[in-house]
DNA sequence: GTCTATAAAAGGATAGAC
DNA sequence: GTCTATCCTTTTATAGAC
C-alpha cells in the first residue's frame, strides 16, 4: 500500500500546500471571506498566484478547506476533554472549564464569527461546524447527563434539552461580549466565578430534589 | 422654532435619502459589509453614485447609519414589551415570547451576523448593538426580577446574572441554528415549547425553596 | 443637488515560459 | 509545478455638465 518516493527529498508540493492552508487561515478568520484577498494569501504564504490556484481552484475551495479544517481541529480538541469522573460536580467543572477555555479563544472566536457570517452563502460549512462543534459537545454531554441521571445524582427528563442549556448558560452574555469584542471590565477575571455560578444554577435545577 | 419651508413641496433630499438608506439597509444586512457593492445600493435606491456619497461621504459611513439605525429600531420594538404584571409566570411567558419573537425574525438574525462579522473592524458600532439590544434588555428584566426577589416570590441573589441567564436559556442553541441557518425539524414548531421548558427551568433554580 | 461619464485602484483568475 | 506578467471585471470614488 506505500507509495514508493523517488527519494528522499520533502516533497516540495506538500510544503507550499501547507503554506498556503497556514497563511489563508489566518487572513480568512481575521478579515472574513471578502476582506481577506488572494493577493495577500499568495504574499503572506510566500508563493504565486498560480500555486494558489492550481492547489485549491478558486477562493471559495479554499475557503472551504480552511473552515472544515479548524472544524475538525475543534472537534479533536473537545474529545481531549473526555474524563468522565464519579465526581459529578468535578466533572461539571472539568467540562465547564475546557469548554469556556475553548471558545473564548481568539481562534475559536473567530471561527464563530466567519461562519455565522458566511452561512447564507456557504450553509454546507455552517453544517459541518455545527455537528462538529456544539452538536458533538451537545450529545456527548447529554449522554453523561443521561447516566447519572439514572443513578439517581440528576433529575433530569431531557437530557439532550439540559446538555444544551448547560452550554448555553456556560456561554451566555460572556461568549457574545466576547465575539463583538466588547471588555467588560472583570470579565476575564470572573471566569471562575461565572463557572461556578453556572454549575450552581445547573445543580439548582436538577438536582434531585430531597 | 419651525423652519419655514418656501413651497409644500416634498424636500426631495430626503426621499432619496430615505430610499438610499432603505436599499442600503436590505443589502448590507442580507450581504454584509463586503459583498454589498455601493453599485448595488446606488442602483436599488434608483439614484446615482455621486448622491449617495453627497449624503453619505463613504461606506464606512453609510454602513455604520444603516447599523446604527437598526440597532435604535431593535431597542424601540424590545420597550413595547413594558407591561409588568403582577403575576409572575404570566410576566415571564410575555417576556420570553416577545424576546423570542424578536431574536428569530431574519431581520435581526442578519444585524446579529453582520454586527459579529464586522466587529473587529467596526468596534463602536458592535458597542452600539450591545447597549441597544442585549444590554438594555437585560438591564430593564433584572430590575424586574430584583422586584419580584423582594417581594418574596424569587429567591435572586445577583439579578443581574439571572437576567443574562434567562436570556441566554430562552435563544440558546436554537437562536444559534437559527443564526448558522440550519433548520432542525420541528425547531419553529416547538418554540412553544421550548419557551416552556426555558422558564420552568429558570423558576426550578430560583424559585424560593418553601 | 443630481446626473452622465470616467478615473484609479484592486480584485479574481489565467497564458505561457521554465 | 511553479513562476512572471497580464487580462478582465468590479469596485470605490470623483470631475464636470445641467
Amino acid at each position: 500500500m506505500m507509495k514508493a518516493q523517488k527519494k528522499q527529498k520533502l516533497p516540495q508540493r506538500e510544503v507550499k500546500r501547507k503554506a498556503i492552508l497556514t497563511a489563508a487561515k489566518e487572513l480568512f478568520l481575521h478579515d472574513g471571506f471578502g476582506a481577506a484577498s488572494m493577493d495577500a494569501i499568495t504574499q503572506k504564504a510566500g508563493v504565486s498566484k498560480p500555486t494558489v490556484y492550481n492547489h485549491f481552484g478558486n477562493k471559495e475551495s479554499l475557503f472551504g478547506a480552511i473552515i472544515k479544517d479548524q472544524c475538525h481541529d475543534l472537534l479533536a480538541s473537545l474529545k481531549e476533554s473526555e474524563a468522565p469522573s464519579n465526581d459529578l460536580e468535578l466533572t461539571l467543572r472539568k467540562t465547564a472549564e475546557h469548554f469556556q477555555g475553548l471558545i473564548m479563544s481568539e481562534p475559536i472566536l473567530a471561527l464563530y464569527r466567519v461562519v455565522m457570517a458566511e452561512a447564507p452563502r456557504f450553509p454546507e460549512l455552517a453544517h459541518v461546524f455545527y455537528e462538529n462543534g456544539p452538536g458533538q459537545t451537545t450529545e456527548n454531554f447529554a449522554n453523561y447527563l443521561s447516566e447519572q441521571s439514572k443513578h439517581g445524582k440528576l433529575d433530569i427528563p431531557d437530557p439532550t434539552r439540559a446538555a444544551e442549556q448547560f452550554f448555553s448558560l456556560l456561554s451566555g452574555h460572556v461568549h457574545m461580549r466576547a465575539l463583538l469584542g466588547i471588555k467588560s471590565p472583570g470579565d476575564s477575571s470572573k471566569l471562575e466565578d461565572h463557572i461556578a455560578n453556572t454549575i450552581e444554577t445547573f445543580l439548582r435545577a436538577y438536582r434531585p430534589r430531597r
